[in-house]
DNA sequence: AGCGCTGTGTGCGCTATCAGACAGTCGCTC
DNA sequence: GAGCGACTGTCTGATAGCGCACACAGCGCT
């Protein structure tokens, strides 16, 4: 899909700043959430088995029903996952950076991918083949445990982006999009095109540039040619509709 | 909420057949999926545990947020669940029969609730005590196997669930609800308001009062003053959206 | 300088759905 | 058999978003 290769993650020095990127600095964690929960035994021994990756931005990491071959624990970079109608990937429907994993169904038991895994943020990220995920998995009740309560947040925000996607309109939507990105991206700028956001949030291009414009126009956000910056992070979250806080609130209490 | 009372399915035998009010007899089945896919001995044990309780339409078994005092297997009745937003259940995500359970989260080591959890259709199910049910998960592997692979089925339905929404229209969509509802029912009739119908789609009423005429000037379903006959159920099929199939074939691959 | 690709803005007509209101009709109850 | 509530059908006007098409601007490449 052509709409893939048209993504890329800016990861160059801004020239304003000179010294770095990113606009918010978490640099002092370079783990991820939910390997550093664990406790300092199993998770050397996990560390042990994880090899580092680069994402590649647009990248598929995995196909519905098709087996996971490795399962990610992403760093700096993040992923969407992509649900599909009539084989065709239409609509993103959950976001998987730092704060989560990619293959968490494996503790199910599921070796089958349930959804598109698409890179949408590049960067290095963990990964580590799924058969001996699986067999750290048997060893650690503490990575059980994380796996078992990331599911679950993964369901209940499956069931809330339904309900978002049916009652809010593009504008809020897309704000939304924006801070979650923002929030895994670890930048206030990223390159994205409003013909990818307009396939992530399942409407017209049009649509995306008439949110876009408004958000532009009062001096939210700034874009120019795929390079989008996050201006006013507040001014942003009172745009967003209220799905976003409750996410938040979602991930503050079942993930820490 | 008034809706929740206008519910009710209908159980008095029909009057052409005289014998069984079931459409499809299904009545040699008179126990849960997951329960029968058990081994005997975990089967028996946890048998012992539930209690038979008769699911009251419009009770709301649990509401999101708050903890899980019983978790339920369906036998006859059946339950929908019910996303919100804003505080306000608006939205049914996932439905709970006969081929699954309610209150999975709880092999999640999660017992708070997800979603709204509204009786749909009157009948049997088996009730257990929750911490009951997680000492008996603690004992049969079979039984954890087979609530996660279930939990798995219902993340994917949900994945779905989200694009059928956005993608697909008001008929399609009410065509899918009815062949799910009817499966659930173990009945060609039963008993549904279009008020109740819009609330479940998350649409008006008046788009209901569209696409059900619609399907009964075509001779689909006849339907009146709430009671409501799949006539024609291969009809019916073909005028809903591609996603019923696609629940089913969920279904058969992975759970059974 | 010229070309072509990518990204963005716009215009037009259309459809599905929304919001609110109202009327008819059926069935139950008093 | 009168009254009332529940259920359904219909109307009017508004709007968010769609499909399509096109114009234009920035940027890289030759």
């Amino acid at each position: 899909m052509l709409l893939f290769d048209s993504r890329s993650i800016v990861r160059s020095p801004s020239s304003l700043e000179g010294v770095s990127f990113h606009g918010r600095a978490r640099l002092a964690t370079v783990e991820n959430h939910l390997i550093e929960s664990l406790p300092r035994k199993d998770r050397l021994r996990l560390l042990a088995l994880c090899e580092p990756v680069q994402l590649v931005l647009a990248e598929v990491l995995c196909h519905p029903g098709k087996p996971t071959r490795h399962v990610y624990f992403p760093v700096e970079g993040f992923i969407s996952l992509v649900a599909q109608i009539d084989g065709k990937p239409v609509l993103e429907v959950g976001m998987v950076g730092r704060e989560g994993m990619l293959g968490a169904q494996v503790a199910l038991g599921v070796v089958t991918a349930p959804l598109h895994a698409l890179v949408q943020g590049s960067g290095t990220a963990w990964r580590i083949d799924t058969k001996a995920f699986l067999g750290e998995l048997a060893r650690s009740e503490a990575l059980q445990r994380g796996l078992n309560r990331y599911l679950y947040v993964l369901m209940v925000q499956l069931a809330a982006s339904a309900a978002c996607l049916r009652f809010h309109q593009i504008g809020p939507r897309l704000a939304r999009w924006l801070l979650m990105s923002q929030d895994r991206a670890h930048a206030d700028s990223f390159h994205v095109t409003q013909e990818f956001l307009a396939y992530m949030l399942g409407v017209r291009r049009v649509g995306i540039t008439a949110a876009a414009s408004a958000l532009q126009r009062t001096g939210l956000i700034e874009y120019h040619r795929g390079e989008l910056t996050v201006l006013d992070r507040g001014g942003l979250e009172a745009a967003a509709c209220a799905c976003y806080a409750t996410d938040q609130r979602t991930y503050a209490e079942l993930l820490k």
